[in-house]
DNA sequence: GAGCACTGC
């Protein structure tokens, strides 16, 4: 092992000797709140008070703020406290703040509230799926998904009952974070008196600023750069590339713990196979540790491992051991650890892209960026100074992109342009995206919604379009639940989509257990395929009770389960307030697989001898996820529809179920008389 | 005969 690192000096995010108090989306829940110090005294030791003035004069001056502050300056929990404390809740209106990620929302809700004084839910309260702990009377300050919130534009386009709104974390792109930029730069034009902060932990915000400085408003926005509180992180880059960076990782790791002092290590690699291969080569090395060395405690931490085992990285390490975190993306902005005194960055992540030309999305590994990078290394610096070993030499990091392209430049578009059309906005080519997705993608989610029927010839929405934009579904779930009527199946249905938008209901662990798990599923097999499947396994978890104990021994994903039965609620209040009626097929899976096809008629695919399918659109070579039942099996009918198809190393489909191929035929006579006007 | 970055409504 001669890897050789070389120091370029102290770099990474902030510099400022002070403990980090920001709430972050913790798995576990933080800390006690307070110590000695009063609560007052607390706040104003945050090093965001000292711009408290300042901040309070550009919200009256500026109606759009960019506000630039690392992890734990206090944005969070304080800037909306100052508006609050300001006024600018008065009358009725409300402050909302909003995150991407659910646990970020009730966390930090949960800490302003002890902050001002007031049970959560009353005048400090949150608003996630499924869950809404507030007071539409009485709450001043709303922390919220953004998800949620561009939802509520579908019912109230203005956003009237807010005065200001804080769009937190926006340097993560997310879908909903592009969306909402949009649609409020939007209101802005309507309603000038709302008052918008951007914040944002990247330099990057420039990109927000020039977004909302145009010729029409030249003087409307304004940035702020806040400090942060953080230690320094020195950072070393290896002189040069490696071949295997998951065996570099495990060396890297290896030599830490032999030569460096006390802390624990947080290392970054893309997927599973790679987290459980470092992890192997780390536990063949452990045989060789000198006795004088810390004991080394190798864990995983991706989204895949359940509740219990994800809570293991959380547990301190014991004195004389080191624990090392082998983790997915999920521990650069999801989950965050402290302890870690060292980084080891493998450069590289998985990310979703989307090919509108083929409709197919893929999964790859790409180099991160400059951004996520620097995020990276930040999580060595939260609670002493630490190093972060970057596994690539410095002058690939200087080659990096910026920042990871936005999310909504890279996703199927089609849910996203029917809420867009269902806000009214129909000629997309003139919304002002912060970034622009690419045409194809918006051109072929038109053809797609035109296809499904919800958008008419004139570009509009058809009737259904605008009640299908109302759903917190796919599409072609909704079609589906729509059609239920007609096949008298609303029952069954219901259960089919909520467990098809949950993923990962069945676990499989490895080795010996995976295959006593296999053996458990195939209890719930369905001869028919995937969908009366997942119909089994959900009857099963709600008649035996809804345990987790019961899921244990079943190889089920409790917390799949659970939110199956929460989406499978909401779906329900949808099929009421559209008066669809929820009769039961009685057993009758024809009626049941015929309304499968009024949804999925797209997706539908034809088997040949090699085992592999060919897709009746474009036949595409196509091959059988090995989850699904149908994996071994010849449908005896030699035609299936499939959910999802996804290209890996082969193009697979998903969640499939036997048809008959006359349906398909049906379906596409009716697409084609609607599209030739005579039906 | 064999596989899944991460969110969110």
């Amino acid at each position: 092992m001669s890897l050789k690192f070389w120091k370029p000096g102290t770099a990474g995010p902030g510099s400022n000797l002070d403990r980090a108090t920001e709430v972050e989306g913790n798995l576990v829940p933080s800390a006690p709140l307070y110590s000695s110090l009063s609560i007052q005294s607390q706040r104003e030791r945050l090093p965001i008070f000292k711009h408290r003035q300042k901040l309070l004069y550009c919200v009256e001056q500026f109606g759009v703020i960019i506000v630039v502050g690392q992890t734990g300056c206090g944005k969070t929990t304080q800037l909306p406290q100052y508006l609050y404390e300001a006024g600018w809740a008065a009358e009725g209106s409300v402050i909302a703040c909003t995150q991407p990620r659910r646990v970020a929302a009730t966390s930090v809700a949960t800490r302003v509230a002890a902050e001002v004084g007031t049970i959560l839910g009353d005048e400090v309260g949150y608003t996630i799926r499924f869950e809404d702990v507030s007071s539409k009377e009485r709450t001043r300050i709303l922390y919220m998904t953004d998800g949620m919130l561009f939802r509520e534009t579908l019912v109230d386009p203005l956003l009237s009952r807010y005065s200001a709104i804080m769009i937190d974390e926006a340097h993560e792109r997310s879908v909903y974070t592009d969306l909402l930029l949009g649609v409020l730069k939007k209101i802005r034009r309507k309603r000038p008196s709302l008052r918008l902060i951007v914040s944002s932990a990247t330099l990057d915000a420039t990109a927000f600023l020039d977004y909302f400085t145009d010729s029409a408003t030249p003087n409307d926005a304004t940035i702020i750069t806040l400090e942060g509180r953080m230690y320094p992180v020195e950072v070393a880059y290896l002189q040069e590339p490696v071949p295997d960076y998951v065996r570099t990782a495990a060396e890297v790791s290896w030599n830490i713990n032999l030569r460096q002092g006390p802390g624990d290590i947080l290392v970054f690699l893309t997927g599973r196979d790679e987290i459980e291969r470092c992890l192997d080569e780390l536990s063949e090395m452990l045989p060789t540790l000198p006795k004088n060395a810390p004991r080394l405690i190798p864990l995983a931490l991706h989204a895949g491992l359940s509740t219990d085992e994800q809570l293991k990285v959380f547990e301190p390490a014991e004195r004389g051991t080191r624990k090392v975190i082998v983790s997915t993306n999920i521990a650069e902005a999801s989950v965050t650890i402290d302890g870690i005194k060292y980084v080891v960055d493998s450069g590289y992540v998985k990310i979703r892209t989307y090919n509108p030309t083929t409709a197919l999305a893929s999964l790859s590994t790409v180099p991160t960026s400059v951004a996520s990078a620097t995020q990276r290394a930040g999580r060595a610096g939260r609670t002493a100074p630490g190093v972060c070993y970057r596994l690539y030499p410095q002058a690939a990091f200087e080659s990096l992109p910026y920042s990871t392209p936005p999310e909504i430049t890279r996703v199927d578009m089609t849910t996203s342009i029917l809420q867009l059309k269902s806000l009214g906005i129909d000629d997309l080519m003139k919304f002002e995206w912060v970034s622009s997705p690419p045409a194809e993608i918006v051109l072929r989610a038109l053809e797609g919604l035109v296809a499904a029927g919800m958008i008419g010839e004139d570009g509009r929405l058809t009737p259904i379009g605008q009640q299908v934009a109302e759903c917190p579904v796919e599409v072609g779930i909704a079609r589906m639940l729509f059609n239920s009527k007609e096949h008298r199946c609303g029952e069954e249905i219901l259960t089919i989509a909520a467990m098809t938008a949950v993923q990962d209901v069945f676990v499989i662990p490895e080795g010996a257990q995976g295959a006593l798990a296999e053996l458990e599923r195939r209890k719930f097999t369905a001869e028919e395929g995937d969908h009366l499947t997942l119909l089994n396994a959900y009857n099963a978890f709600t008649r035996y009770g809804r345990s987790s104990g019961w899921c244990k021994s079943h190889a089920l994903s409790f917390r799949a389960m659970s939110r199956a039965v929460s989406i499978r609620a909401q779906l329900k209040k949808y099929m009421q307030r559209f008066k669809l009626p929820l009769e039961s097929c009685e057993g009758d899976a024809r009626r049941l697989r015929r309304c499968l096809v009024s949804g999925y008629w797209r997706n539908g695919a034809r088997w040949v001898a090699d085992g592999t399918y060919r897709s009746v659109r474009g036949n595409k070579v196509l091959h059988v996820h090995p989850t699904s039942v149908l994996f071994t099996r010849k449908p005896r009918s030699g035609w299936v529809i499939f959910h999802e198809m996804e290209e890996t190393k082969k193009t697979q489909i998903r969640i499939l179920t036997e048809i008959e191929p006359d349906w398909l035929v049906d379906h596409g006579h009716k697409y084609d008389n609607a599209k030739k006007g005579t039906s």
